[in-house]
DNA sequence: ACATTAAGTGATT
DNA sequence: AATCACTTAATGT
């Protein structure tokens, strides 16, 4: 069975829904570090691993993950109100997406009930998500937010080992170099990561 | 050996 | 928590 049938599957979507999306879809390889195209496509991760940032100008904070078997609600409500939303999408291991037409999402939202309920449960996930960054983010513990990236990033890849430097990471949060440096050479001493050059391994 | 890049640290705001 | 002004350590050429 191809990865696409396995995932749409896991839907819980209707025989007939999923011969549409995988007539109607075509398939999209992005190579680590590249940043997704926006196009009126709604994007549905395959495998790999993605990461949605929030971009204002020269700032950008990141926002969440996108692990296979997912969709970016984002690029939902953004493609339907036709707008970019300062949200851009880029690849943090080579990935497949499955990109499907968004004109069709309208018929298929009132035709499958299976998609109807899809559609509001990843808008509920990721609603739920973007509350917990916006706590730590409005509550600038940024200690928290560390970890919390740092989890969120083992969760997401299925890996201890995390390769980033601390300048990436800086990045991420929007903050500096030197404020993730101080705050992960705490968390190494309450033994909680241990750290080497441009990797870190959560413990 | 030298240059570049990553990470550590004290002092100041 | 951010910035500055370094220092030290690791890596590439």
């Amino acid at each position: 069975m191809s990865r696409l049938s396995q995932v749409l599957n896991a839907f819980g979507f209707e025989k007939e829904l999923c011969s549409e999306i995988e007539s109607a879809g075509r398939m999209l390889k992005l190579s680590s570090g590249k940043i997704l195209p926006s196009t009126s496509e709604m994007p549905i991760v395959l495998n790999g691993l993605l990461k949605v940032i929030r971009k204002e100008g020269e700032n950008e904070v990141y926002l969440y993950f996108l692990e296979s078997g997912e969709t970016c609600a984002m690029s939902i409500s953004c493609c339907l109100e036709g707008n970019n939303g300062g949200i851009s999408v880029t690849a943090e291991e080579d990935s497949e997406l499955w990109m499907v037409p968004m004109a069709l999402l309208d018929s298929w939202v009132t035709k499958f009930p299976s998609f109807r309920k899809f559609v509001f449960r990843t808008y509920q996930n990721r609603f739920d998500e973007l509350l917990t960054t916006l706590d730590s983010v409005v509550f600038t513990k940024m200690d928290e937010r560390i970890y919390k990236y740092l989890l969120d990033n083992q969760e997401a890849s299925g890996n201890f080992v995390i390769n980033k430097t601390h300048a990436q990471i800086a990045q991420d949060l929007n903050t500096s170099r030197v404020v993730v440096s101080r705050l992960l050479k705490q968390l190494e001493k309450e033994d909680k990561i241990e750290q080497f050059r441009n990797r870190i391994e959560m413990l």
